[in-house]
DNA sequence: GTTGACTCCGTACCCATATACGGAGTTTAA
DNA sequence: TTAAACTCCGTATATGGGTACGGAGTCAAC
């Protein structure tokens, strides 16, 4: 039973992220006695550490919501893992074409003699 | 000699988007005649073509702006192409460890029997 | 019992990179 | 000559994921 406050400083964010978090309905609303004051239990500790965990592997927040709320339904959780994957290899060939041709550049550079004459600048005008 | 509209249907952007870099400070000012117009020509368009590719080898607006202020310099060019490459390939390190984990999970559901408990939802509990 | 820390809320602001809108003035083509 | 198309400008909106602010209420420690 902790206070936002709390909750925020050990889960090491903010105490406005958890309040965003929470209007954004990713999160359950904590119950609120009298004082209106959140109370966190070990339950939204966990949602929290999900959230934290599943952003740290490259979700976006809809998406946890989407996980979230399939409540353990393998098929669906797989299916959106493998439409991630999907996504993250081809933003890796991306990369790696785009690390070739800077490459090339730089090897270019290297080559070069004249350094008032750069073939990166000349390349791309 | 182009108006806004022509330059902007020639390098296929928007017309905002050429007032935006103008804003910006990535391009240089174009005359403007009496009406107020602004009048582009070929010096315009190769700087807008070198922005547009620099822009899809990933460099952000800001590196642009370097880039172009650089006048040739070669050694500045190279140092800047180096650190995008160290950039870019960290990222690629990052999205593969990501790739890897999100793999052992999808082959974890698929292993699974129960489709109402996912090993990605409660790995991640 | 007071002071400082905490929480509340709504709202505004931040980043980058644009895109959209609206009203006024200008040019162009039929 | 007039209507359509174009341009001007300043401002607002969009995205995603937060962060900051300010005034008011509440709690805890000394």
């Amino acid at each position: 039973m902790k206070t936002i406050g709390k909750l925020a400083k050990e889960l090491d964010i903010n105490v406005e992220t958890v309040r965003f978090y929470e209007r954004k309905g990713i999160i359950v609303q904590p119950p609120r006695p009298d004082n209106g004051y959140r109370i966190y239990d070990k339950t939204h500790i966990n949602q929290l550490k999900f959230i934290l965990k599943a952003k740290a592997l490259g979700f976006t927040l809809d998406e946890i919501a989407s996980l979230m709320s399939m409540s353990g339904n393998c098929a669906d959780v797989e299916s959106m893992g493998l439409h991630k994957l999907e996504l993250i290899r081809e933003k890796i060939a991306d990369l790696q074409r785009l690390e070739q041709v800077i490459q090339d550049m730089t090897n270019s550079c290297k080559a070069n003699q004249d350094p008032n004459s750069c073939p990166i600048i000349n390349s791309l005008n």
